[in-house]
DNA sequence: ACATTCACG
DNA sequence: ACGTACGTGAATGTC
């Protein structure tokens, strides 16, 4: 059996992944796309090739000047992305951490490396297959040479095989030719000059009709177009050029052993290391599952003497970390948090927990052998002793815990770490112990698969014991590093007085829940369910076709093809359906407007009348999730049910509202912030003209109309308030020429002199969104009055459209992320005050910028004052803090 | 699993 | 020239 070799082309495969995966980086803000990319494409070929040797070979000098785009260019003259750039010395640092050879020779390019490489291996009697993005190796392909270009088509890579009979196939001349095709073509990118007037087609037409450059030279009289025939007599010299350009040097003379070449195992210390630290989680899966594996020293508590001598430990130390499962019946899944129980069915009791002393072994505890209210009773007493506690998702413990138990002693590591990169979509231990420790742990999936915890635990006791201990080590271990870190990057205000509190506010929030009517939440969507009918039977016989209207595949095709509205393609996979578009379709045929009405009472049919509907416990409440790690910009968002978009713009929708009311003996207040994002732009730009305007007290956006367009106050049209009204929100977005001719349906050109007259009347503006670009440009991440963080990788992309991104990114998350701060601190003043002064008046919803109340009807002008106060004094600003403030017995009539 | 659409601030 | 407003979550259809 020949042996076989495989040979990369580095620096093509490393710019082929690159500009074919999103930015990808890791925990410090390196780049890291183009060499998880590469290692994939190459995984994939090892996976399909049974390799002996593997070679990666680069040019000395790293080609800046080129920038692979399309499979037959090197590139145009752009230079090498910064972020492509960084990347190079690490993919060979990578390799060579993997015992894989790299190969580069000054004074040889990396393609005459390769050539000569692989020529030689085929002489010794190889397989060789050569990976390369480049479709100049063609002229090497051959019976035992196999050029393989990949591709990256979606995330997925798919690769082209070339042998000798498939280039001929696949460009009707042989390898050979190739090269002699190309020197007629010539080639920009590769700086070939090629001979003028010879594009693609003449040069494969003379080639397949003569052979090679020298017979089309021998019958150069028999070329019947002129200007060709006379452009090849005058070029013999350019084409010999570039005959020797485009050659691929196969015998270029160096030494090289095959032995050097053998491949071993990849899957060295250093290279999980490596692996770790650039985080690339899915290729750590390749290895071992022991290798990295972090020793972990653990003890099993079976009686009520051994966890209390346990905790003396804690007692000594000051710190104790815990983890915990319940016993539910629900099995934790890839994206799920530890700990997570259902507050449709509250357990009281645990399935087993984890303690962790720092510098101490970590100790188990089944629930089977020590009973969770006496381990509560030993934990709430260490908290009283002024031993802190460290854990993860603490808003999961607060069921638990008792009120007394002081925020300050608390300290989660999972809202921790949010902060410090509020990007990822998920947060694990086993990721915080990677990112943080440099330590890797096997996650619960990959351990237990699906299983519960309880199946897990009778299944697999011993490493579910480990895994809990080890996990549960993580949180002891990284607590003082992420501590130290959030004061580094002056965070810690935030995460102690403003995200450890709210977290449980937030418990108490979802615990309160709100009371809805079921039976008229019901009645609406009974209406509802008879004006859709009506709509689907109108909309097919109009459409002659019964089609199902909610298909936006089968609904662009009855509109665009079948009844040939006008308009057309606008997205990937068809035709837009979308409600502007339909809008502006409106006037052309009345099915389309029926189409909107259908859509918008489908929408509020299954999302909000059946939707919410089915989040109604037996105490008639609905329950939600505040998540606190999920937004970029420190906002909260609503889950399961999303209280945070209820309708609210259109009436039809709003009445859903009117569902929403107040327990007995109570009613419902409502506070929302008066424009809290454009205020903060005001105190946080310090412009005096927009400071000035608000301190005015009248509307802003008259003002701002005035001021624009240089009429007085009373003079100002209802057009020219409402264009002043869409440049201040299109400021706070982070503004573009675009994006605002869209919202107001102008041209680009007249949005632009919008926008240059807004910044000519409120000139601090302009400078504070510049220097929010040039800070974050700098720094790589934005930050706020409080000082939460976001980064913003897309700052440094090399692409037009990620970097103009990342600008408006950095204009507008100061701007939304101060706002989050300031509700957030009113919400635990508020929260804290109601339960200190007795009141029994509760917090209930936030809404971003609103603040919904359960308030005692005896309570209302206290809570009221309370509310008010809190929410205009939670943050000093250079212009007042206003609310709109209103009681109501349903959502509806207090909003 | 991914795209489209649309509800909110 | 590039092609967009910022931040979310749920339902639905399509692969």
């Amino acid at each position: 059996m020949a042996k076989k070799l495989v040979l990369i082309d580095g620096h093509s495969i490393l710019n082929r992944a690159f500009y074919g995966l999103p930015d990808l980086t890791n925990a410090q803000g390196q780049h890291t796309g183009g060499v998880y990319g590469f290692l994939t494409i190459m995984f994939k070929i090892l996976s399909e090739e049974n390799a002996d040797y593997l070679a990666v070979a680069f040019d000395v000098h790293a080609p800046t000047f080129r920038h692979e785009i399309y499979a037959d260019y090197k590139g145009t003259r752009k230079p090498m992305p910064e972020e492509l750039r960084e990347q190079v010395p690490l993919i060979k640092q990578v390799l060579r951490a993997m015992g894989i050879l790299t190969i580069e020779k000054p004074g040889l390019e990396a393609d005459d490396i390769l050539g000569t490489l692989a020529k030689r291996a085929e002489r010794d009697g190889m397989e060789v297959s050569l990976i390369s993005g480049d479709r100049d190796f063609l002229q090497i392909a051959s019976g035992h040479i196999k050029i393989r270009i990949p591709k990256t088509k979606g995330g997925r890579t798919e690769v082209e095989d070339y042998y000798a009979k498939d280039v001929e196939a696949a460009y009707q001349v042989t390898p050979l030719q190739f090269i002699e095709l190309k020197a007629l073509m010539g080639d920009t990118a590769d700086n070939i000059p090629g001979v003028p007037k010879v594009g693609e087609k003449t040069a494969k037409d003379l080639m397949v009709t003569y052979g090679s450059l020298e017979n089309i030279y021998e019958h150069l009289e028999e070329i019947s177009k002129k200007s060709i025939r006379e452009s090849l007599a005058a070029n013999r010299e350019l084409a010999d050029l570039s005959l020797k350009l485009a050659t691929i040097n196969t015998d270029g003379e160096f030494p090289f052993a095959y032995e050097d070449a053998a491949i071993g195992d990849f899957y060295t210390d250093e290279a999980y290391e490596l692996f770790q630290k650039l985080a690339f989680k899915n290729l750590l899966d390749r290895f071992d599952k022991d290798k990295g594996k972090q020793e972990i020293v653990w003890q099993e508590l079976k009686k009520e003497k051994e966890l209390e001598k346990f905790l003396k430990k804690a007692e000594d130390k000051k710190q104790v970390s815990l983890l915990f499962y319940n016993t539910e019946k629900k099995g934790l899944q890839e994206n799920e948090q530890l700990s997570f129980f259902s507050k449709e069915e509250p357990t009281e009791r645990l399935l087993c927990a984890a303690f962790s002393v720092p510098d101490e072994d970590a100790a188990f505890v089944d629930c089977e052998n020590i009973p969770s209210a006496f381990l509560w009773e030993k934990v709430e007493a260490l908290c009283k002793k002024g031993v802190s506690l460290t854990g993860f998702q603490i808003k999961d413990y607060y069921a638990y815990l008792g009120e007394e138990t002081g925020t300050g002693q608390l300290f989660d590591v999972l809202i921790a770490a949010y902060l410090l990169n509020p990007l990822k979509s998920d947060y694990q231990i086993e990721d915080v112990a990677g990112e943080y420790l440099g330590k890797s742990f096997a996650s619960y999936g990959q351990l237990f698969g699906k299983k519960k915890p309880s199946e897990a635990l009778d299944e697999q006791r011993e490493d579910f014991v480990r895994y809990l201990c080890g996990i549960v080590t993580v949180l002891s271990e990284s607590r003082p590093i992420l501590e130290k870190k959030l004061k580094e990057t002056k965070q810690f205000y935030l995460f102690e007085e403003v995200e450890m509190p709210l977290s449980r506010v937030l418990y108490h929030m979802e615990t309160e829940g709100v009371l809805v009517k079921p039976q008229e939440l019901k009645e609406y969507g009974d209406a509802l369910s008879g004006r859709i009918k009506e709509l689907e039977e109108s909309i097919w016989q109009k459409a002659d076709t019964q089609f199902n209207i909610n298909s936006p595949k089968q609904l662009g095709e009855v509109l665009f093809e079948t009844m040939k509205l006008p308009g057309g393609k606008k997205t990937k996979t068809g035709y837009s359906t979308a409600a502007d578009v339909l809008e502006k379709l409106a006037p052309e045929h009345p099915i389309v407007s029926e189409i909107l009405e259908y859509r918008t009472l489908a929408k509020l049919k299954s999302t909000y009348a059946d939707g919410l509907a089915a989040f109604i416990g037996e105490d008639k409440r609905i329950h939600t999730t505040f998540n606190q790690t999920i937004t970029a910009t420190g906002r909260l968002s609503s889950t399961e049910p999303n209280l945070q978009n209820i309708p609210m713009r259109m009436e039809l929708g709003r009445r859903i509202r009117k569902v929403f009311v107040p327990k007995e003996g109570f009613v419902l207040m409502d506070a929302d912030y008066s424009q809290i994002e454009l205020r903060v732009l005001a105190s946080m730009s310090g412009d005096e003209q927009l400071i000035d305007a608000y301190r005015q007290e009248a509307d802003i956006h008259r003002i701002t109309a005035s001021k624009v367009f240089h009429v007085k106050q009373e003079d100002v049209t209802p057009l020219q308030r409402r264009n002043a009204k869409a440049v201040n929100f299109g400021i706070v977005y982070g503004i573009s020429s675009f994006g605002l001719s869209q919202d107001l349906s102008i041209s680009k050109k007249e949005a632009a002199e919008y926008i240059e007259k807004y910044f000519e009347t409120y000139p601090g503006i302009k400078t504070f969104l510049d220097t929010c670009v040039k800070d974050a440009k700098e720094s790589g991440y934005s930050v706020t009055m409080f000082g939460r963080r976001r980064p913003i990788p897309e700052l440094s992309s090399g692409n037009f459209m990620q970097r103009s991104f990342g600008e408006r990114v950095a204009m507008n998350a100061p701007i939304q992320g101060t706002a989050a701060d300031i509700i957030k601190i009113a919400m635990v003043r508020v929260d804290e005050r109601l339960r200190k002064e007795g009141f029994r008046s509760r917090l209930i919803l936030q809404v971003h910028d609103e603040l919904l109340i359960e308030t005692a009807a005896e309570e209302i002008e206290q809570v009221r004052e309370i509310l008010s106060t809190e929410m205009r004094q939670a943050a000093k600003l250079a212009v007042e803090l206003e609310i709109d403030l209103s009681t109501g017995d349903n959502w509806y009539d207090a909003h």
